[in-house]
DNA sequence: CTGTTAGCGCGTTCAA
DNA sequence: TTGAACGCGCTAACAG
């Protein structure tokens, strides 16, 4: 365990000055090609690297980028960090990771860790319940860009990238009606969530495009846990109009409710039929998978959110003070499961 | 965008000097209660935020830990990454993220970096056919102490923890063997992966256990692909000792398997009957999941390895110089899929 | 109780 | 073509 070595160590075995030695490092031009040879042989065999920590000090820039995320266990999330991972690394950046565990607090407490660690951006999807804002308007202050992805605060002014899901239901809706299905109900999360606005806009878009009337009653937010999800299923299979169809939140709850479905002996893709969002590797391989699922690129997602992110820093490196927000929007995919 | 305030100002504006300021803001006994009120008064006013690069600059720590695993897309790994975050945030550290891709040289980049940003510690899961180890042992030159998880180099000295896979693998060979299988074949990954080594050795281990003959034929290798694992199906089931159970090295490939045999008409769990390893909760949604899994435990993987890091990094502040290796072995355990 | 000073490793003027 | 000197923000040893 000896220590590493400086520049000033060099600069002192080869009796020149520590200027002439870091210029030599970099290549400068004014160095005369015999020095620079005797420093670059030397800090090979001291097996030198410049500290990085000095540098990121000196030049204020860490090339880290922070990700928040709610849990890195999801798969959704998962193939996000992924995708980011990717395209930090391609740019040289590196990623450093925090999990909000869709807790408001925990979000707050990693944002001030990565400030702390002064990070040059930040890539976060906001926690489940997150509804005080105030530790993400505050990094304006601390002039930290912020690029959010997937699941994106109600705010002005800000850079995301998301994908599409109110067009992703109106694919989802459609493909059950040219199916031939009339009532079909919609297991959705949480009311305020903003997933769930869009998808219930969808699903009201495409009543309307087929000339529908729209039912409130097919509606059930759900909290999205098994319990919830089988109460909303009670719910729907006890209406007067009982639905042949039911749109699901997502890929995981799926699962519960057409284990559900089955515990009333329905016939999935018969007496009923599912969709959901997600498209996760998952449902092709399961029994019962939903007819269809709506995909949402959660790879490109994280991809497409970390180059934003770097193109922010990129303007600002050039002073360009700019009001431009980035909004990008994927289109969700309705991916049919074939057989 | 303004410049962040420094204590440099603070001591300024109130007309002290920059150590006071400093020695105020730690709470530092031999401070007048008066001026440090005063100092944290007016830190707070302006918002002051410690440049934690400066701190990590002159203190030669970080309190970052990177980690290197394969793919952050795959279930075992994400579980594992959300395991250290998890156990890296309790003690406040944070994680530093790299992908090696299963690649040896991707693999040596992200050292590369983790080494410039210098991480205070390593945990890492290593690519599957890195065979080189020098960017390894280099490390140690560096200080930087290493806790190697679930894919283990074969390397002396080192810290690691990992699941017991020979264990699993008798607990899943003496559960076929008692359910009345007499003919028990093995898909089993790359020859020379230590993770295959384990597997085999389990193999062999329950068999002797239970007094019967080892038959080589029945151990197919292959390279996890679906390709791969039917031509290993296609070797096992022409065998003139045809296995009426195969134990393969995947939740992942497990399902390539049984969909080889279901294409050949046989009937899962009757004509054949499969067991695998990582329990993935995957497999219990699907159609015709493998009667048992051996479980290994990622999250706490990821957990005991970054505990298991964080205490050599105490053991290295205390100067205890030392040559205690960790080796945490986990015990697996085989979970059978009730219906 | 408080101030002065040095130094962490590096890039970067400015001067020679 | 090279060197000396400074500063980035902070902590800590030393000096009052």
């Amino acid at each position: 365990m000896q220590k590493q070595p400086t520049i000033k160590e060099i600069a002192k075995k080869l009796n020149i000055s520590i200027s002439t030695v870091s210029r030599a490092l970099h290549d400068h031009p004014s160095i005369g090609l015999r020095t620079k040879m005797r420093v670059k042989e030397l800090a090979r065999e001291l097996d030198y690297e410049p500290n990085q920590t000095a540098i990121f000090f000196q030049q204020g820039k860490t090339f880290t980028i922070g990700v928040i995320l709610p849990q890195l266990s999801e798969a959704f999330f998962s193939a996000a960090i992924s995708g980011i991972e990717d395209a930090a690394a391609k740019k040289n950046y590196t990623v450093l990771l925090g999990q909000s565990h869709d807790s408001e607090e925990r979000e707050k407490r990693i944002v001030e860790t990565m400030k702390k660690h002064r990070v040059d951006g930040l890539l976060i999807s906001i926690a489940k319940n997150t509804e005080n804002y105030d530790h993400f308007t505050n990094l304006k202050k601390y002039n930290i860009p912020v690029v959010f992805f997937d699941r994106i605060p109600k705010m002005e002014s800000i850079h995301y990238v998301a994908c599409n899901m109110e067009s992703g239901t109106v694919q989802a809706v459609s493909f059950l009606l040219e199916k031939g299905h009339r009532v079909i109900g919609m297991i959705n999360g949480p009311e305020k969530l903003p997933a769930s606005i869009d998808r219930l806009d969808g699903y009201i878009k495409a009543l309307k495009k087929h000339r529908l009337k729209y039912d409130p009653n097919l509606i059930v937010s759900s909290d999205l846990t098994k319990e919830g999800i089988e109460e909303a299923m009670r719910n729907l299979l006890s209406q007067r109009r009982k639905p042949t169809a039911i749109v699901v939140f997502n890929d995981y709850v799926v699962l519960d409710a057409i284990q559900y479905a089955r515990k009333l002996k329905l016939k999935i893709n018969k007496d009923i039929t599912f969709v959901s969002y997600a498209n996760l590797p998952l449902s092709h391989y399961t029994a019962y998978p939903p007819l269809a699922s709506v995909e949402q690129f959660p790879y490109v997602q994280g991809q497409k959110a970390t180059e934003t992110l770097l193109e922010v820093l990129d303007r600002k490196k050039d002073e360009q003070e700019s009001n431009t927000y980035y909004r990008i929007i994927l289109e969700s995919q309705l991916m049919v499961n074939e057989k």
